[in-house]
RNA sequence: GGCGCGGUACCCAAGUGGUAAGGGAGAGGUCUGCAAAACCUUUAUGCGUGGGUUCGAUUCCCACCCGCGCCUCCA
């Protein structure tokens, strides 16, 4: 096994990682904030911190994965009283949507999801302690950070404070702040807002505070580990910073880490440009979910990933090539021993694939000592020499190399079921297609090869694939 | 302007101071009744451009060009 390495925004180096409690790592996510469907290129980001989170419980790592559903903010309010409903009404749709949508994509369930509105005492607890610590003023029934009482700030983004001035740039904002760069850490209800009633006032909370009261809450004052969007950094991350560390005087967070985002055909993905899309979209067009996880996971996380129909095909095309791989290490049978090398060939792979993901989540790497062994295999394979007893080490490869992508089970058709779609069997039965195959092989018996084909077509034609193995049988797997 | 990613074959993409992983696609072949799957061969004397360092650079240094992101809500 490799030693793990991270690349941590706060030092911009890849560094040795390792917890602070041996054994044991504290993470937290910065979720959605469920005013709409999620898109691709939050997916690509959730989808990241899935590969994290599989990999260091690989590595044996004991983990306690935090994952926040934004769900108060200005967006959110402005469309719960659009459509004249409350804001938990509102939300409700999309945290299911999001829930379900996660299923689809096999990203695990963190240990615990956390909704903001649930914690609203705990970042009122939290506000009232920076008022202590003296880092807070109100103005107008808000309260606000002042941020140049924090010495650290800008340490994780690199900003530069002394170069920010208020102007065409910086939104003064409809609150009144002493310095642009101040944030609200609780706002003052507008008209007609959803407010709650605390004891720092009537109000609702900022952006910021409610990832570092659950944070905090749910991890302690210091987490290894904390991930989200490379958008984030600023101002979000660095804000939490802010809060925590003038709340607690301890580091908030040792390892920081950010995906880069997603592009669509190389332009940045947009409502206005048209090439927004949802799993939804995609699944409607026919793509299955295990391939828009294998394009998603893929790319190395710190790299744009560039998405295109075009790379989805190819991913498609390529987890095809992994579960016919799979599916010929259960089906076939091989004459009993071990074939010499072979367990030499499964532990070189492990050791590639481990290397790669233990060097800040390489994938690519990864990936490649997957296919690799798979061809290897498959040629051993093919000249008779691969035996019984290969099979499971083999497997056990596959199996590892499956905790972690989780692309290798044919249950795509399902997945969609979750999330509505019909899937893309469309009614044939297994009996019914069995009693087709019989058919066919009866007609290639007589050899009557118009009849077989016309059968073979026909499966073809409703999403099943027949092929012919070389002791005579058919194999057949739905498209 | 500041900070940050990146430009490697038709597409996606790894990588290293010592002569270019892997996947997809295409072409040819093996196998097959034919397919499919699988395997084999093949597709970058070349890694944005121009300099420099070096015995040797795609990899280090400098300059430049191009794409993208953040600096304002954003995964």
């Amino acid at each position: 096994m490799h030693q793990i390495q991270l690349h941590n925004t706060l030092s911009g180096k890849v560094e040795p990682f390792a917890p602070l409690r041996p054994g044991h790592v504290g993470m937290y996510t910065c979720g959605p904030t469920v005013y709409d469907y999620a898109h691709i290129g939050n997916y690509r980001t959730f989808v990241f911190q899935d590969i994290l989170r599989r990999f260091l419980k690989l590595r044996g790592l004991k983990l306690n994965h935090v994952m926040n559903l934004t769900d108060v903010d200005d967006r959110i309010i402005a469309n719960a009283a659009a459509a004249g409903v409350g804001i938990r009404e509102y939300t409700e749709k999309f945290v299911q949507a999001f829930f379900a949508d996660c299923r689809t994509l096999s990203i695990e369930s963190p240990e615990h999801w956390i909704r903001a509105t649930d914690h609203i005492d705990d970042m009122v607890v939290l506000i009232r302690k920076l008022q202590e610590n003296t880092y807070t003023y109100a103005s107008e029934g808000s309260i606000y950070y002042r941020i140049t009482k924090f010495r650290d700030y800008g340490k994780l983004s690199k900003v530069d404070l002394s170069g920010i001035q208020a102007g065409a740039r910086v939104d003064n904002d409809r609150y009144e702040k002493e310095s642009a760069r101040d944030f609200a850490l609780w706002k003052a209800p507008k008209p007609g807002e959803h407010f709650w009633e605390t004891p720092i006032g009537v109000g609702r909370p900022g952006w910021h505070i409610e990832c570092s009261a659950m944070a905090m809450k749910y991890l302690g004052e210091t987490l290894d580990i904390h991930t989200g969007g490379i958008d984030l950094a600023f101002p979000h991350h660095e804000n939490e910073i802010a809060q925590s560390e003038a709340a607690t005087g301890k580091q908030f967070v040792r390892y920081w880490l950010h995906a880069e985002h997603l592009l669509v055909e190389g332009e940045k993905m947009s409502k206005s440009l048209g090439n927004f899309f949802t799993l939804r979209d995609l699944f409607a067009k026919g793509y299955k979910p295990s391939a828009l996880r294998f394009a998603l996971a893929s790319v190395p996380y710190r790299r744009q990933l560039n998405f295109t129909f075009d790379g989805l095909q190819q991913a498609t095309s390529s987890v095809e090539r992994l579960r016919n791989f799979t599916a010929r290490l259960k089906n076939e049978k091989f004459p009993a021993g071990n074939q010499p090398g072979m367990a030499e060939r499964v532990k070189n792979a492990a050791d590639e694939f481990d290397a790669g993901l233990s060097d800040d989540l390489n994938t690519a790497q990864a990936l490649a000592a997957v296919f690799d062994f798979v061809r290897e295999a498959n040629t051993v394979m093919d000249k008779g020499e691969f035996r019984q007893g290969d099979v499971a080490a083999a497997a056990e490869f596959l199996g590892n190399f499956d905790k972690v992508f989780a692309v290798l089970e044919d249950n795509d058709g399902e997945k969609l079921k979750v999330i509505g779609f019909g899937g893309g069997d469309a009614g044939l039965g297994d009996a019914e297609i069995e009693k087709l195959v019989a058919e066919r092989q009866a007609a290639r018996a007589r050899r009557d090869f118009a009849a077989s084909d016309r059968v073979r077509k026909e499966l073809l034609d409703r999403g099943i694939i027949l092929e012919d193995t070389k002791d005579g049988k058919v194999r057949w797997k739905r498209k």
